[in-house]
DNA sequence: ACAATAGTTTAGTTATAACTAAACTATTGT
DNA sequence: ACAATAGTTTAGTTATAACTAAACTATTGT
């Protein structure tokens, strides 16, 4: 029963989708436009799977469907992702502030060119 | 980086090793001689790939390879895996009680001492 | 030196997950 | 009634993980 959650969150697809609907109900369509280099029938079996699994709740609204995270469902699990998706940010963020350290003390005084650095 | 204690535990056979390798050392051919339906090489396969993601330690000793689980390692994740393991133990019991349940009360009066259950 | 033992690695196959393209369902607006 | 929208499902392909068979490495005992 519980390999399913395991299963489910091995996906790096899968887990971005719940990143998405952790926090709140979020559009089928909103999550594939999140995730422009897959296709929405992609999506829509992965957000079946999830489904399936238990993992997330779906309400319909018209011919939207709104997809959630069901939290309670994750166990430990849900600790982990929570920390592997602030940690990503983090990593982001430092990156944006060395990014803005480099550009230095004196940004913009008369441009001394320092070199950027390809990536 | 997490994302590879994910992937390594979505596989029942990985867990599997997980498990007998949890409490303590293993050699590696205890832990093939655990699962017969697989060939040395592909248990050997499958403790690299525990090793290379750093969720087990290996110890070697002449031509001997003991491995141990790094419980450190996986965080959150490791209370989920535990708690599958006793859970199936559970069941397990509760099956066993179930059938003898099922041969019922009168099943062999003349039958009286308990049965050993078997570990 | 050589056979036996314990395990690993490699090359190739098989099973499975992830994906696409296209057909399909259901709802809404005109 | 019909075109547009929102999403799902199906059949088939592609990428990847799990596996096997066999060659290989390293150590031990004779």
């Amino acid at each position: 029963m519980e390999g399913a959650v395991l299963a489910a969150v091995a996906s790096p697809r899968r887990r971005e989708i719940l990143r998405l609907v952790w926090h709140g109900e979020q559009l089928a369509g909103e999550i594939h436009a999140a995730m422009p280099d897959v296709t929405f029938g992609a999506v829509s079996q992965h957000l079946r799977s999830l489904s399936d699994a238990g993992l997330v709740a779906v309400r319909a609204d018209g011919r939207c469907r709104y997809y959630r995270a069901r939290r309670e469902a994750f166990g430990s699990v849900g600790r982990l992702l929570e920390r592997m998706w602030t940690d990503a940010l983090q990593t982001l963020k430092v990156r944006a502030e060395l990014e803005e350290a480099r550009r230095g003390p004196r940004a913009g005084v008369p441009r001394r060119k320092t070199r950027t650095r390809n990536p």
